[in-house]
DNA sequence: TGGACATATGAATAGGTATACAGATATACT
DNA sequence: AGTATATCTGTATACCTATTCATATGTCCA
């Protein structure tokens, strides 16, 4: 059990893989992501309107993706142009959500 | 926006994967999961250990885990092995472990 | 059967979070 | 400068969740 304790990641770096999934764990976001992998650049107006919600709430969920590193943003004029932060981030998303495709879940 | 919105995985879809990633974005549950990538199989009363945690609280963790398919239960006698449920769990939590360590985070 | 060990469950509390509305900032254009 | 557009922010409310203690279930062995 101690050889298992000391292979494990520092409180730091889960405490921030714990941070990135629940920047994960809400619909909204899952679908802005989504957007974003069919897509790859998007402004704020077209994701609230192809996720479904207000442009509010969609601001509020970049804000989060973006300080997680989970998108990049870039400014043309005044409209931002979202998209996903790297291919890492694309390969878990499509892995879960293929993983949730198969699952009934419960 | 119509041909993004049509490419986009289906509500229940999006639900299951949030919930998966809901039961990741925790601590103690990736410690949990950490320990199983290291030692395959261990009880309940070795993952509390391990990762630091009452048993009562590694319980709890552990059936959020087992009914979102994250790990497999197995009974011998009177003790129960807990292990990771597929290739696909590790996977991700190597992908975003690995991210989360690279993240000097905000 | 009775006691010990391993795990699970119920319930309560404390802390976290998503969403909405209202209003603020920033950029462009005339 | 003034107006319109795009995005962001503050704040409040309503909901969700993690942990704990106490207790229950299940399994073994004497």
């Amino acid at each position: 059990m101690a050889l298992v304790r000391t292979a494990l990641p520092d409180a730091e770096t889960v405490a921030s893989a714990a941070a990135l999934f629940g920047v994960l764990s809400d619909p909204s976001r899952i679908r802005v992501l989504a957007s974003l992998m069919v897509t790859d650049e998007l402004c704020v107006t077209d994701l609230a309107a192809t996720a479904g919600m207000r442009e509010s709430t969609t601001s509020h969920a970049l804000r989060l993706l973006r300080t997680n590193r989970v998108v990049t943003a870039r400014r043309e004029g005044r409209t931002i142009y979202y998209s996903l932060a790297d291919e890492h981030v694309r390969h878990v998303l499509h892995d879960v959500l293929a993983h949730a495709q198969h699952a009934d879940d419960n």
